[in-house]
DNA sequence: TCAATAGATTGGCTTAGACCAATCTGGGGA
DNA sequence: TCCCCAGATTGGTCTAAGCCAATCTATTGA
């Protein structure tokens, strides 16, 4: 009941077997360069990049130009949902940190209006950051708060978290969150931020936060990078 | 603080263009072969199937050999975890259906024996299927069960609920899951099953499933398609 | 000793061409 | 009229080769 039969185009004879050399190498081991592999089996550059491409999306390999091709490390990071991002990761004893890319304070939308209940043109307050854990980038984040809330940057400065801000300095609790998650696919953009490749998987997040009585509280969308995180979800039926 | 600026490859300008083309066309629409796009663009064919590449693994397009290439139905399911996979799509109006790829009663190897929380060598139920979603395949699915059930093949051709069956005919209810969501690459085996091309990106979502008293009542591990599906979860703080 | 630099190394991108495999199409035969 | 098959079409895989960009290394020179 396993095996069902599938044609086994070259490129993916070299994958298996360079995933296999992968896992017995060990994690940053340096794979041979992409022109000895070809001579090794006897094919084309691009064949053998072909093979690494799928692995490196797969999150089994890394490779920089003008350095190699590396394994990665299993490093992956479970963030609960039932708490906020920071309090989760801090009780796992991750090292976590942010990166603040802007503040501001834009006027909402026809979208943002909606999810967030409030008259489109209502001020609001917009965070961007990029999540790190253990100092490498995990996520890249966009909250949408209700309101201008112009001391936010330096109470972030204090304590990372969006959610203990809200609650000690705007009496702003989030009690109930609903996560939309799908798969995404890096662009530029992403990649640079999250120091990945194009194309790697991603796993998009949406959340909306609500307050005790339901007033949203926050809108944010994150990209989460493939290979480092789990969503995980506890639900009583 | 939106553009960044990032190196654009020719590849990626074709990329994007194809991305215009694709939403101005509509859904279903054909694209011209890669051989045309190729001396459309100045370009080689190789550097065409590489936009190409990751317009289909975001799920853009999609493309058949010998046939052509063509814009993707935007057709996302979102299935609730609060119930059952079933009974969530049928409240959207989708129409679900199920193909049963095999039940059989291994016994219970370490890793099962730990989720379940029962003796290594138990009897267990394994049901292996492919869910459909307006005929067309959505995931693959494969369920643990502990104990022996016997009549469970022909229970589940009835109702193609899971958890319909577990508490009608044999007092079962799930009254808790935890999910665990991360992304996957689609392998062969995985493209076959659901008809996509290896490379696409998939969520994969482990759900133990627990009755009222905590007992561990299912263990099921599901790779769904990433184009097409959307895991939602509301958290109560 | 240390910093700057030139060259080598490695992955990133692109080309031009070839053959294979799945699909479609149109004509010929029963 | 209908079915089957040969040929054309289209995506799938692979080759051989070249240049670019990032990185590393070893040499040179202050």
């Amino acid at each position: 009941m396993t095996d069902r039969g599938f044609a086994a185009p070259k490129y993916y004879g070299v994958k298996e077997d360079l995933r296999r050399l992968a896992l017995e190498a060990g994690p940053e081991a340096s794979l041979p360069t992409e022109r000895a592999l070809a001579v090794r089996y006897g094919t084309s550059r691009t064949t053998i990049r072909q093979a690494i491409a799928e692995l490196v999306a797969e999150g089994v390999l890394h490779r920089t130009q003008g350095k190699g091709t590396f394994v990665a490390r299993e490093h992956r990071a479970y963030v609960r949902q039932r708490t906020s991002f920071t309090d989760d990761a801090r009780a796992q004893g991750l090292g976590i940190s942010s990166i603040i890319l802007g503040i501001d304070h834009p006027e909402a939308d026809e979208h943002l209006a909606g999810q967030l209940r409030v008259v489109p043109g209502t001020g609001l307050t917009r965070v961007e950051r990029v999540r790190l854990i253990d100092e490498e980038p995990l996520a890249h984040e966009v909250a949408h708060l209700p309101g201008t809330l112009t001391d936010l940057g330096r109470i972030l400065e204090q304590d990372g978290s969006l959610y203990a801000a809200l609650a000690s300095h705007y009496g702003r609790r989030v009690a109930e969150v609903e996560d939309t998650v799908e798969t995404a696919i890096a662009g530029p953009a992403d990649a640079g931020l999250l120091a990945i490749e194009t194309g790697s998987p991603l796993l998009l997040i949406h959340r909306l936060g609500l307050d005790e009585s339901g007033s949203p509280v926050e809108w944010t969308r994150s990209v989460f990078r493939g290979d480092r995180f789990r969503f995980f979800a506890r639900t009583y039926r």
